[in-house]
DNA sequence: TCCTAGTGGTTGAGCGTTCATGTAGGACCT
DNA sequence: AGGTCCTACATGAACGCTCAACCACTAGGA
């Protein structure tokens, strides 16, 4: 049977490897995370970023922003989150249609306990096995191909992005 | 709020944006697929590691070896493209609980009309946006970790692994 | 005051994945 | 022939995501 490589067979090579480290990684940050905190890989970017946020709460819509998900699988990932009495939703008082969602004691517990684990995970299948040259050679192909396909986010870009970190870092129980 | 950082400020930007481009890449080639031709993303891969073997037809596990994904996910997958009539199961001969997966004509001529629009899609999403360099450091640094995150496959990974590509090419219609 | 837009957020159906379990057939040993 | 173990695959429930409505509230006129 004749092919056709629509790909050069290099850029087959390298798509087929992006393909495979993105289910690697996500099958393995999920697993991690459910066996050793039971804590959904789905929303421990979510406890992180209202871990960090002021007042341990943020609007649906900047945190759905942050976390460059949509509204509708942030609302049903609170949803859960409320189930488990990690966060609660809590009315804006300045905006009758708004809602808060606050992470709860509980759920920083929760957090807390699961961020070393966590890290050390991340750290054993990203940093542990690349140079730090390689490191920034991901780094800024990541980047790039990510900033090309980011959706154009019209004011809160700018403020939101630098201020929030989805992953990988937690507050201290100090 | 006093926070600790578990990974350095290098490696946590490394971590996030690795994260955004595995999101941004799975929702964009997902959605290219699907509004193009109608072919789930999770669905293309099956079709064309079909359309490469021999006599177009594959046993369940190595259907699912060679695309390093679960026998139940591919059973699951495979009665769907059979509701689609892209993909038909047959009985093997040799032995009385093997199936094989037969892509259909059907299945070839949708795979055939969707890898065009597809493949110049991954090209402009990764390709377009990297140099030569780049692209390279990125298949190094992806093979890497995917790698060392593979599960060990005994003996089938040898002959099935170089043997099946999962995505990116196509037979011609000639 | 009413009327129309627009925004903030939720809901439900549909789908794909995983996990645990189940079933059928082969392999081997006695 | 009859066990026992292993392999190949299917099934069903639970879950997270997406998409397309949908409701509630605000804002800005006329």
């Amino acid at each position: 049977m004749i092919m056709t490589r629509w790909l050069t067979d290099d850029e087959q090579s390298t798509w087929r490897a992006v393909l495979a480290m993105n289910r690697y990684i996500a099958e393995s940050t999920d697993r991690q995370l459910q066996r050793d905190s039971g804590i959904p890989a789905a929303y421990y970017g979510i406890l992180v970023t209202l871990s960090e946020a002021p007042d341990r709460r943020m609007r649906m819509t900047a945190l759905a922003d942050a976390l460059e998900g949509s509204q509708s699988r942030l609302s049903h990932a609170v949803s859960r989150l409320e189930d488990r009495g990690w966060v609660e939703r809590k009315r804006c008082d300045a905006d009758g249609r708004g809602w808060y969602a606050v992470i709860t004691d509980e759920g920083l517990a929760a957090l807390q306990s699961a961020a070393p684990g966590h890290a050390a995970h991340v750290r054993s299948i990203v940093f542990d096995v690349l140079t730090p040259q390689q490191q920034a050679n991901l780094r800024e192909a990541a980047q790039l191909i990510a900033d090309n396909l980011r959706p154009p986010h019209p004011a809160a870009a700018a403020t939101a992005a630098t201020a929030t970190a989805a992953d990988g870092c937690v507050p201290t129980p100090a």
